[in-house]
Order: structure tokens, then sequence, then C-alpha cells
RNA sequence: GCGCCUGUAGCUCAACGGAUAGAGCACCGACCUUCUAAGUCGGGGGUUGCAGGUUCGAUUCCUGCCAGGCGCGCCA
């Protein structure tokens, strides 16, 4: 049972309504601005019409009506509030025992047992650099596959990779003329993307490497012996750098099939499209309208050029009646930003597709395109493009050499690791501040690349989460030398900075379902950036352990537990490893 | 022209339609012979872009301006 639900049953039985009503009341339910007016607040603005008084005096009758006893201390007017105060002991136990029940289920739900989520993300273009500003719908998307999971929805990870079109003739182009095995060997992607750049620089002045380039790709579509396999391999390699930046951030996915798997189904779903009478030829390109539906001047969407090539709308339509036959989903994200009028235009066409078709379900409906802001300070073009791996290598480098120096200044507390564990660390936290910083914003928000910025260890960063989860475990690792154990609840009065703390961990679960359902993983960083708060806030006003005083310190190692499971699920759900010692 | 997004402290960002708009960074000061100082506490800092409207109440919702970013039939 919830901590507010007897506030509601109170209000409901004080109100004389029906106890059907105790789910409404429950979410009028507030939080007032600071702990001295009590716990929870119910605003009685809204029944001033209807009980035909002022909303003060209606407050000073229900504060008077309210029976205190059991969770409800004390009830109290103040202005239009109707203050609540808990029995701190009692609910401390309550929700402490909650944590330990659910453990690292606490916080998740089945929200979404028996659905499917597509979540497609990361999406890198294969000819193309995988900089910092591409961690973000990487971030994005795992965070939200993580979320879903955690919902209890079945999770489907897409990389629908850019391995098609004819930035690939540009790069076939480039390497029949530059071409170098050892170079390749040597730098990979990184070579590809050299020589991607060069052949498309040098085509602003030679009109003709365009036309050659585009030729190279039409002879990829068709399968020619000799272009094929040099695509092959360019995508195996790229591919393999990719897979190594996902590995160093602990993001997995169930399929990599791109642009040109779906090419395969392409010309067949673009027959269906003429068949059933959606597309029609138009300037002597092949679209279908949307504007009729969407009700504004949209351009259609086109599926094949006046000059007969396909487009990646065509393959994006096969990509998505093919996902959805194969998965049947309930929901399919595609993590992509900035695309908000194509993404309205090819839901409407494939609806229409399926309304010309009768299609069963309108799946259509259920896909979604959630966008998020723009990394700024990372153009190609001024040459700020930052590499992801480098920073990466950046951010453990710092994060090492931090620790390197506070071992150095002050070895009590942080003992000289052996180098491995140094190494771990560093990377660890290297990539909590650079995973955290990304989410650190609310997903519309576009946001500045700036090195101090991302590789900042102090304040609301990721370190800062982990610094506390690994003082939490320091504690238990001190508790275990003392012999003291954890109880199962306070043994005193419960202080203000242990109440807090039991407050705000008592706010996961509701942090998590608003992840979900506004797609914002921010959600889970701003939680977790004031659990930690609340968490340091307590640590330094009250001792945990004290071999004199064993109940005080079980009571207080209770919580500690607690939040250390709070704070380590939350993490996970970011993709950060909660480390034990740093 | 048609649309989407964003304007909050010097900077980066918060704020279920609710009480005195909050954090972090930076700046100034205090705290390690007690569990990790990557921490904590205090201080200065604001006409929430502008003007209307809805509401008991607007940073939040609506309309119009202003400013910035982004996207719009043959790039993907």
């Amino acid at each position: 049972m919830s901590l507010t639900t007897p506030i509601a049953q109170a209000l409901c039985a004080a109100l004389e309504l029906g106890p059907g009503q105790a789910g409404e009341i429950e979410r009028l339910l507030s939080t007032p601005p600071n702990l001295a007016l009590g716990d929870f607040a119910f605003p009685c603005f809204q029944l001033a019409r209807q009980l035909r008084s002022a909303p003060p005096k209606i407050a000073a009758e229900l504060a008077a009506k309210i029976p205190t006893g059991g969770l409800i201390s004390r009830a109290t007017a103040a202005g239009p509030y109707v203050n609540f105060f808990l029995n701190r002991t009692a609910a401390t136990r309550q929700v402490i025992g909650a944590v330990r029940t659910a453990a690292d289920r606490y916080g998740a739900s089945d929200d979404g047992a028996g659905r499917t989520m597509v979540v497609e993300f990361s999406s890198p273009n294969i000819a193309k650099p995988f900089h910092f500003g591409h961690l973000r719908s990487t971030n994005i998307g795992a965070n939200l596959a993580r979320l879903f999971e955690f919902a209890g929805w079945q999770v489907v990870r897409r990389n629908y990779l850019g391995d098609w079109g004819t930035q690939f003739g540009f790069v076939i182009y480039a390497w029949r003329r530059w071409g170098d095995e050892a170079a390749l060997a040597a730098r990979a992607i990184d070579y590809l993307v050299e020589l991607y750049v060069r052949a498309y620089r040098e085509s602003e002045q030679d009109p003709s490497i365009r036309d050659q380039a585009r030729e190279l790709f039409r002879r990829l579509e068709q399968g020619d012996a000799e272009i094929v396999p040099l695509w092959q391999k360019f995508r195996e390699l790229s591919l393999a750098g990719f897979v190594r930046t996902y590995t160093r951030l602990a993001i997995g996915f169930d399929n990599f099939d791109g642009e040109a798997a779906a090419s395969r189904n392409m010309d067949a779903v673009i027959r269906r499209f003429v068949t059933a009478g959606v597309a029609v030829e138009s300037e002597g390109a092949l679209v279908v309208p949307v504007a009729d539906v969407i009700g504004r001047d949209i351009a259609p969407l086109m599926l094949r050029k006046s000059d007969g090539a396909s487009t990646y709308a065509a393959r994006d339509c096969a990509e998505a009646i093919e996902r959805y036959s194969r998965y049947r989903f309930d929901g399919n994200i595609y993590v992509v930003s900035r695309q908000e009028d194509y993404f309205a235009q090819l839901f409407v066409a494939l609806s229409k597709l399926g309304k010309a078709e009768g299609w069963p379900v309108d799946w259509p409906a259920l896909c979604q395109n959630v966008s998020f802001g723009f990394v700024r300070g990372m153009s190609t073009r001024k040459g700020e493009a930052v590499w992801l791996e480098d920073v990466l290598d950046e951010a453990r480098d710092r994060a090492r050499r931090v620790r390197e120096e506070k071992s150095a200044a002050n070895p009590r507390s942080f003992p000289v690791l052996p180098t491995a564990e140094l190494d771990a660390i560093g990377e660890g936290v290297g990539q909590a501040a650079l995973l955290y910083f990304d989410v650190s914003s609310r997903r519309l928000s576009d946001v500045s690349f700036d090195w101090d910025t991302v590789l900042q260890f102090e304040g609301n960063t990721g370190p800062y989460l982990q610094y506390a989860h690994a003082r939490m475990c320091g504690i238990f690792r001190r508790a275990g030398e003392q012999g003291l154990a954890a109880g199962d609840a306070p043994a005193a009065a419960v202080a203000d900075e242990e109440w807090a703390l039991v407050l705000c961990i008592r706010e996961f679960p509701s942090a998590v379902q608003r992840a979900c359902v506004g797609r914002e993983p921010h959600e889970i960083s701003r939680y977790l950036g004031s659990l930690a708060s609340a968490f340091n806030g307590f640590y330094n006003n009250h001792m945990v352990l004290d071999p004199a005083d064993p109940g005080t310190s079980a009571g207080r190692l209770a919580l500690v537990g607690a939040s250390r499971t709070v704070l380590a699920n939350g993490l996970r759900l970011l993709g950060i490893r909660p480390l034990e010692v740093m």
C-alpha cells in the first residue's frame, strides 16, 4: 500500500465521498515546498466552488475531521492546504520493506506485460563519421529500451544502419581511385570517412565525380560482382568499429539490418502502393499525397524520383512493413532528430496503404518519432566535430588522473589501487560522465558540447552519483568489519535528513513511469540527482555506524541499503555502472 | 510560404496548472584525529523574451508578436 492511500481514504471519509473516489483524491495530493510544512498536501481550491466556501475555511474544517493514528500522525490547515504529517517510523518501515522485497526490481512494473516495443536508435551512416552528436540518438534509444524493459515490455533494439545510397557510390569511387589497403587495415572506419569526404569535396569542383558515384551505386544495386564485395567489406569494417564503441557504452542491439536489407523488399512494396491506388505519378516522380490527411501544406512522400531511382522513404516503408510482420509490435519508436514532417508523411502514407489493402490492424498509428535536440558545436564543416571515441578516451584518462591525485593527497580515504582496478574505475567514471551529461537535459533541448562541461566530475554529474553509491558500499564494507548488520527499520526517531531520504526513495517508481510515458530519460537523471543529494545530506549529518549503538546502526544501515538499491537500479537504467569503490 | 522545437540567474540546465521559481558550474567564505572532501553548509545573484487571454491561481495552457535553432518533391 502506498503512503498516500491512507491520506486519500481519510480525506474521502471527511468529505463524505464514496471509496471509489479515493484514487482521484490521491492524484490531487502534492508535496509541500519543505518538510516543515508537512509531508503531503491536499489543495482545497477545486472544492471551493462545489462547497461554496473559501479554500482556507475548507482546509481548516477538513483538517479537524482527519483522524490521526496509524500512518497519519497529524493534519493541519495552512491557508488553502491541508498538510499531512506521517508517522515517520511506520512509514520508513513500509518504504524500506518495499525496496527490500522488490530489490533490483524496485521501480519496475508489468505495465507492458505481453506487449512488444521496437526501438530504432543510433542508426549511424556508414560513410559518415560517428561523432559526439551521434551519442544523442544512441543514448536516448538505449535508455528508452531499458526503461520499457523495466516496465515489463518485450523490447527489440534495432540499429537501422545507413548502409545504402549514393554515398556508397562516393566511397567506392574514392576507393577505386585512391584506395590503400594498408591504410584501410590500419585505420578502418576513419580511413573510409576520409575517402568519402575527399570524393565529396572534389565532386563540388568536378560534377562528373557525382555522376560516376551514382553510376557505381546503380551497379551496386544491380548486384555487380566487382562492386558488391567492396560494399560488404566496408560495411563489415564500419560495423566492427561501431560495435567497439557500443561495447564501451554497454549498449547492445538485437538487429543491425539497415537500408540495404530494406531495399530487398522495396520494389514489391512500391508495387503495392501503386496497385492500391495510393501512390500517384507527379512531375515524373512517384509520390503518396499526405496533405489531405494532415490538413496543411505539406509535400507528398516520394517513393521514386523522376530518374527512376528509389528513395530512402521507399526503403523506410518496406522496412516498417517487414518490421510489423516480423514482430507484431504494439509500439515502434524511431529515435531520430528533427524529422517530424518526414515521419508524419511516412506514417500517413503507410496508414493509407493499410486502409486501401484492408489491414486488420492500423499499426502505423502505433509508430512514433521520438525527436531530440541538436548538439551545438559539432559541425563537420567547421571542423568542430569531435569523435565519440576520443571523448571516451579523454574522459577515462581524466578520471584516472583525478583518482591518482586523490590518492596522493588523501591516501586514507583514497587508498592506492592496483593498476587494473584504477583502469576500470577510470573507464567507468569517464563513461558515466558522458552518459549522464547526455541525459542531464530534456530530450528536446539543444545541448552544447564543451569539453570541460562534458568531462566535469563534480556537482550534478554521473561521477557524483557513482560517488554516492561507492560511499554506500563503503559503509557496508565497514559495517562488516565492525560486525554490524542492517535491521529492517529505524530504531529511534527518524531525523529530518533520514525522512527526506525515505520520501525520495518512495518517488522512484513514479519517476520511472513518467520517464516511460514521456519517453524522457531525463526524468531518471533528475531523480537520481535528488536521491544522491538527499543521501549526502543524510550522510553528512548522521553517523551510520556506531559499535556502541548496534540498534541505531542497524536502522540506518537499512536505510542506506534501500538507498543503494534504488540508486543502483536507476544507474543501470541509464547504462551507468554502479561502482563499489571509487 | 508551410511546419516543428527552444527562449528561466553570468554559463549549463530544472520546476504533476499550486505555497517564497530551484540545482550545478563559476565567484566569496566555512567544514576532514568519526563510515570515501568526486562531498556538505552558508553568501551574492531573476521583470521566467514581449503583450494579451483562460483560471481562485500561469514559468507551465491558448492567441499574437520578437529572437534563435531545425525541417520542408528528386540528400538520407
